[in-house]
DNA sequence: ATGTATGCAAACCATTTGCAATGAC
DNA sequence: GTCATTGCAAATGGTTTGCATACAT
């Protein structure tokens, strides 16, 4: 059931890229396809090294130019999103069929979880941007997650301990 | 007026500061406050490279290296907001008694305005987020601004009379 | 046949790192 | 006096670029 949805899914994200490279009068490359099909198998987060090296694992390698130049591609019809974190590494995120969350990013560890959002950006919203055509958003939040919380917390607790003692010892 | 509002800005976020830098045993250096204070001098954003810059013009010059270093404490004790808009460049910006707001992000001129939005972050959403202890977010809007906006109805209004043109040349 | 797209390797450049000298504590 | 911090210069590493080759049109 899931596969088959998956499988339909790719193939209407095929055929929004070929629209879109028919329209910009690009090349319809095997590697093209090849890099889109492989960014729609998983879900989630990827960088560029983790779409080489997954790629590499494939009958179909491609170079990490023609990654960087596929991707703009994607970016720029709006079927992959990029997003940068803290972290020195680009992350990027299939679009289509991606219900909207938002990016809950633990300051502490890095970690970053999704968070489905109802419907964070409301229609009267949208009224005021009349001037400005949105194409997407991301809301990144950060903070620290509930593992940092509680090791912090431990940690908290040990020092005071710690101080207690101390000022124990200089009354006596 | 507004002058004076500033100084005092500043003193409040100097004072920040130092409550950050005693509580985590880091030195009051020079070079630190003079960089909270420059950054504190102007608004909207800025990079490394605008920083080191301006400061450098200024009777305090700082090295770059120094610069990266003071910028890591003003993210941490949250006196600083660190944005990662699409170009290859850290955005930043002072987040003290700077109202929240959202950035809208051309993605063909690259160009960043800021949007003051109402209250976007409404608190029912945070009880759903008890798990996560939230410092600040940050919300992106990708889209066309009205400037890009116009230009592109130009062109393509441009391409469709050539089309007819072509057309028409051809019937006959 | 033409010129765009690919793959490779070199270049780029923001950021990080190592280390000697400085100065806050 | 001690050791964190500074400044300089070199290193790092993700991304971009130049160019010869391949291949979509």
């Amino acid at each position: 059931m899931k596969q088959i949805d998956n499988i339909k899914l790719k193939e209407q994200v095929r055929e929004e890229f070929t629209a879109y490279l028919n329209h910009h009068k690009h090349r319809k490359t095997p590697e093209r396809y090849a890099i889109l099909d492989h960014i729609y198998s998983t879900k989630g987060h990827f960088d560029m090294d983790n779409l080489y090296n997954s790629m590499k694992q494939t009958h179909f390698r491609v170079s990490r130019a023609t990654l960087y130049n596929t991707i703009e591609l994607l970016l720029d019809c709006g079927l992959v999103v990029k997003h940068q974190f803290g972290a020195n590494v680009s992350q990027y995120e299939r679009a289509y069929g991606n219900e909207n969350h938002d990016h809950l990013i633990c300051l502490s560890c890095g970690e970053v979880k999704e968070y489905k959002n109802g419907n964070l950006f409301i229609p009267s919203q949208q009224k005021k941007l009349q001037r400005f055509k949105i194409s997407y958003y991301s809301m990144y939040i950060y903070g620290i997650c509930s593992k940092c919380l509680r090791a912090k917390n431990k940690e908290e607790k040990k020092t005071k301990s710690l101080e207690n003692k101390i000022s124990h010892t200089k009354k006596k």
